[in-house]
DNA sequence: ACCTATTTGTCCGTATGTATG
DNA sequence: CCATACATACGGACAAATAGG
């Protein structure tokens, strides 16, 4: 897995960081059930502090991708799980916006207009 | 705004903070354009870091409770908070769903099942 | 069953950047 | 220009869960 850092950028070193496992993904470098290096590791290869690093691995847990867990560390999620969490995502937004009058053609002009 | 925190309780500080906002706004101590204090001065007053109140702010923004600005502080949001929140919502999945790969008509499609 | 190392989770303190007013 | 206040990053400390010997 090959991340670049670019400390100049204005783009948050986090989020950098993040972007390129998410890159690394969709590239198929790394994959469903492979493990992400330490926080700490990671941090030294990039020369950046290991709380930003969990950071960007935070993002990436609420985005459902991987897993984080003590001791063991961070695993990337099955892509079912991945898509359940979408799925969930979907639902839960339909029963709101339905619950509050919406029709289902401005539902998804909601969504629309977010692409 | 009265905050109660227990420093022994196993619930993180961060969250009972939030926790605390929620009961404040929900009993209609603090309302829509309210202005929270200063993630400073809210943490002097309950003896706790800058940052873990910052942390408490952006889990309450997540939610779509308030909002954050630099500069300017935090404000509970405006009861149209309804559309905001779906708003919020529709956002949120169209970037999960875009950063796990996912195409345009594929994330309607996502949507349109539900419906 | 015990101990140790690993690794994330939370919190603290400090520093610097950046948008707002 | 200046003060305010969130945004981000660094570093250190301790806790808690996990894994391995």
């Amino acid at each position: 897995m090959l991340i670049r850092i670019d400390p100049s950028s204005s783009m948050a070193l986090n989020e950098q960081i993040a972007a390129g496992i998410r890159r690394s993904m969709i590239a198929g470098e790394v994959g469903p059930g492979d493990r992400l290096p330490p926080a700490k590791d990671l941090g030294r290869s990039l020369d950046v502090n290991m709380h930003t690093v969990l950071k960007a691995y935070g993002r990436l847990r609420d985005d459902g991708l991987v897993e984080m867990r003590r001791g063991r560390g961070v695993t990337v999620m099955d892509q079912p799980v991945a898509r359940a969490s979408l799925v969930e995502a979907a639902r839960s937004l339909v029963e709101q916006a339905t619950h509050a009058g919406y029709q289902p053609g401005e539902i998804l002009e909601l969504v629309e207009v977010q692409l």
